[in-house]
DNA sequence: AGATGTCAACGAAGCCCTTCGTAGATGCGG
DNA sequence: CCGCATCTACGAAGGGCTTCGTTGACATCT
């Protein structure tokens, strides 16, 4: 296996990352310039500096230094990511249920009926198919 | 509102609630020996004492001192807590949606397929009783 | 070339979490 | 009453996360 396993994202780290999915690979500025819009008073650009210099060590992102501005890239997808979390989690409060802690997730806020929909769809390929 | 908002349990505290929600209160001795039966070479004493002062402090456990093993007891019920960590992660890395990190949880683990019974009739219900 | 602005790198400080050694209080059996 | 076990309390150490000031490298404009 090539993918060793990445270690669990800090909040500061998970916010940054947020922001690599969304615009796609970034400077640190862009990155920087991107969580101040949403929260002003937020974090210096140095601490992001630093925070993904820490990530590029930990394996978390990586960088392109071609530039002068170096380039940082997510090493995992979002949604291998969300996996992590969620199974992190269901082990750590759930007991090892993932449908407890999806039936926690719907009953705590109000999911749009589209979502529900899709979501009922999922349950029906999860039931039907059996392997 | 007597509910002041409990801060987020970390890994060590949280290792801790569940020992209490599945024995009842307990005292540090109890709660320390069904975590070193899980997990032989776990922590010492000392170390789940400690760890138990400081989630009084924090407001996450009460303590009876009437006896001089002073009893334990969770100020958040499981389900409270849970219901916590899932919208905290929804609002960290799922953008809100409780249905994506449903969906995410479903897909990454392999559930009981009585469990998938519960959540459609979970679903049944929101997508009946909703407007 | 010199001034100005942008960037990565580094190190230190502060805080929290975890761990544990040690001390002091309390109960119990002889 | 003495010694032993049990318990809480305290403090310190180590590591991780976050924050930021400072420094030096590099680019650009004049």
């Amino acid at each position: 296996m090539s993918e060793t396993k990445l270690p669990r994202p800090t909040d500061g780290e998970l916010a940054i990352l947020r922001v690599l999915w969304a615009r796609g690979d970034s400077t640190v500025r862009e990155v920087h310039e991107a969580l101040t819009r949403d929260e002003p008073e937020g974090t210096g650009y140095t601490t992001v500096l630093k925070l993904m210099q820490i990530m590029t060590e930990k394996g978390l992102v990586e960088r392109d230094e071609s530039q002068r501005a170096h380039v940082y890239r997510p090493r995992a997808t979002e949604q291998r990511t969300q996996r992590q979390l969620v199974t992190d989690l269901v082990d750590r409060a759930f007991g090892g249920s993932p449908a407890r802690l999806a039936m926690q997730a719907l009953s705590s806020k109000k999911t749009r009926p589209e979502e529900l929909a899709e979501l009922r769809r999922l349950l029906d390929t999860l039931e039907g198919g059996e392997e």
